[in-house]
DNA sequence: ATAATGACGTCGG
DNA sequence: TCCGACGCCATTA
């Protein structure tokens, strides 16, 4: 039989997750969104919201186009982040021998 | 209802 | 450059 409510064993997506992870699919490679970005564009929650979103539902989308302010990927990540920035050709510059993305010219303001 | 938790951001030292 | 303190706010316990 139907179960009048869903089952509890089924993790279901808050609405905001949803919100943050269309936002994500839609970041052109090449481009970049920082976690404030998304939250700002969304016009709710926070860059640590965006943040908890994508620690717990961000695999299936391109998560290493959502990076922080300071331009730096994820610790722990550089090495499935950098490959895809190369054959993106997200704008990365070099400081101090290690690669950060080009916020200046890589960040994108939600425009197609 | 309150308290704790965070893929963060900003500022100060 | 690195570190700590504080603000932020959706979600969970």
């Amino acid at each position: 039989m139907r179960r009048m409510t869903e089952p509890e064993d089924v993790p279901a997506i808050p609405p905001y997750a949803e919100a943050v992870l269309e936002l994500a699919e839609r970041i052109p490679p090449g481009k970049v969104m920082t976690y404030g970005d998304v939250a700002e564009y969304l016009g709710r929650g926070g860059p640590r919201q965006v943040g908890r979103v994508m620690a717990l539902y961000g695999a299936p989308v391109p998560w290493w186009r959502v990076i922080r302010a300071d331009g730096r990927p994820l610790p722990g990540h550089e090495h499935r982040a950098l490959p895809e920035y190369r054959a993106e050709g997200t704008p990365l510059r070099t400081v101090a021998g290690e690669p950060r993305v080009d916020l200046r010219a890589a960040r994108w303001d939600g425009t197609p």
